[in-house]
DNA sequence: TTGTAGGCGTTATCAC
DNA sequence: GTGATAACGCCTACAA
């Protein structure tokens, strides 16, 4: 536990167990070829000298350095959707020995490029969550990427289309036939996420012979205020829908904040259900029905798949999970009491 | 928008620029002593081929390099706490012009000196959270340090004694006597922030003459799961506690859990008390009575003294937050319906 | 099986 | 003011 802040390099390795640097990285580097003799009275040097190796030589010097490092390019870190995914993305690639570098996503156009030129060069793959059209280009073949809720060479996914479709027809089974949606969308960025969960909610009405008043369809942003901005408008509508099928639990809790306030009652007055099945989606007031992404498994998957590119191993190129409907107290028929499972 | 992903490099620029490496490399550190129009003639051919610095070679260079980037090492990233700081902490960044790579606490021993060698190479500063003492002593002083949630040279934190004596009198004053608490602590690490809360319970306890039984204090260990589950041996006590102050709000979570699971309403059966007032905490059912801490602005103040001591500019070196209680509707006398404020 | 030379992209140093 | 040269620590390629 002695700490020597000096800089224990190759040479001073090579120089402890008497070798050259070069027997030193084959070691490190588990490269075949060396008497089993040599790579101990190595092994023994880089102990007793405490050797770490510098990344940032090593990226220097190959052009695929095996960094143990994944770079994570995400959104809002307080987002519980993106935390639950990273966090099992996390735990998949601790377990083969990677770091997890995650990095915000830069409004700055210069501090954007700077952090790709760092992932480029250090790390052995790349996650982007939700990534920008942008995002994807900057990298080009230079390293494995994966993308997780969005397309690309290698995706993970959960099957957003049908999870909409299940929110809708769940609510329409409940005998709604006014039923509103919370889009993903905003203006900036047309998320292919938040277009397949209303192409979901619109196929749904349509197979159930239902219209869908434009004025039901509005812009959540996958955003909790703004959400709840938009619900109370719709809840003031000469004729308000009676059901709601939110584009996140985010903007479910934002519904559910507008109906309190103008003193609508969850479910009896109005239903609501939301995406994601986020942790917090279980503990709410009343508890949120929602289609469930089994978010740790899906960053799991991503995790998985970019190790195997990592190591160019054959994987597959795109995995989708699917989407379920967990019912718990926010649905019930219009006008009655929840009927909820145990 | 034309991307190549061909690396340029100083060189290149130098060329097109009609200059020598040294040129380009003091126009972009901004040294001064040059002529404009040079200065200008560097600009536009740094423009023109899309020039980025490769950090990993300015690392290498240099003792201490200016990468703009932040290193941030954290445990857990889907603790909603955690989450908060460092959203805080990654805005203030940002606005200053600097990226966070944030990294998750390593098992792993080999990889968690890769991971520190990379941030005392390439980083400008380095962000601790709840940081065990190992990782402190990784850094020396190689690099300025804050920590967030423990202690070190330079420290941000929530004045945890007084939110666990507030939150322990607030039970008191409402009637309660028997009142039990949900402690932090996990057997490894004694965390001096579980600690410093629990210290104020005792001392709220004491101050109005009442007993703490040995059964009272239980390791709720921060966490949902473990809170739940001693909660439920706590509830069924001979004499079980009519209050709960629980040291974070997943325990208190935990404990909602626990009480609904065995049939006990809160709060009129029993009340619980939260730390954090994470987002989470004003959606459950009932809404949760709290200690907040502002974690936000925690996360700006951490981000902002870093950023101070990267420019060798003078700061604090303790930052201290005060705790305040936020009145929900877990709380009420004991065996009584809640008061709430609205 | 082991060692030597050269270069990765940048900055420090010191001449011009 | 500007530029050549030598590191920084490591790996690739090739030689011994």
């Amino acid at each position: 536990m002695t700490d020597l802040p000096a800089t224990v390099t190759l040479a001073d390795v090579a120089r402890e167990a008497g070798v050259s640097k070069m027997t030193v990285s084959n070691v490190i580097n588990n490269k075949p070829g060396m008497s089993e003799d040599t790579r101990q009275r190595v092994r023994h040097a880089i102990d007793r000298t405490g050797y770490v190796v510098n990344p940032a030589a090593r990226a220097l010097s190959s052009k695929r350095p095996r960094n143990n490092l994944i770079g994570v390019l995400t959104p809002q870190l307080n987002w519980p959707w993106v935390a639950e995914l990273l966090h099992g993305a996390s735990t998949t690639a601790e377990a083969a020995g990677l770091n997890l570098a995650i990095f915000t996503t830069a409004s700055n156009p210069t501090l954007e490029r700077e952090r790709a030129t760092l992932l480029r060069t250090l790390a052995d793959g790349v996650l982007l969550v939700i990534p920008s059209a942008e995002e994807h280009s900057i990298f080009g073949d230079s390293v494995p990427v994966v993308t997780l809720g969005g397309h690309g060479q290698h995706t993970v996914q959960v099957d957003n289309y049908t999870g909409g479709y299940l929110a809708t027809k769940h609510l329409i089974d409940l005998g709604h036939t006014r039923v509103a949606h919370l889009a993903g969308q905003n203006d900036d960025t047309p998320l292919r996420d938040a277009t397949d969960r209303q192409a979901g909610y619109h196929a749904a009405l349509l197979d159930a012979g239902l219209p869908v008043p434009d004025a039901y369809v509005q812009k959540g942003e996958y955003a909790e205020d703004v959400a709840e901005r938009v619900t109370r408008t719709l809840l003031t509508l000469p004729e308000p829908p009676t059901a709601i099928f939110a584009a996140n639990d985010l903007s479910a809790i934002g519904a559910l904040r507008a109906a309190a306030a103008l003193g609508r009652r969850v479910p009896q007055d109005l239903s609501i259900v939301g995406f994601d099945d986020i942790h917090a989606a279980a503990v709410t007031d009343p508890p949120l029905t929602t289609v469930r992404q089994p978010l740790e498994e899906m960053g799991q998957a991503a995790a998985r798949l970019l190790i195997h590119l990592t190591r160019n191993e054959p994987t597959d190129s795109h995995v989708r999970f699917p989407a379920t409907l967990v019912v718990r107290g926010s649905t019930a028929p219009p006008g009655q009491e929840a009927h909820m499972d145990p």
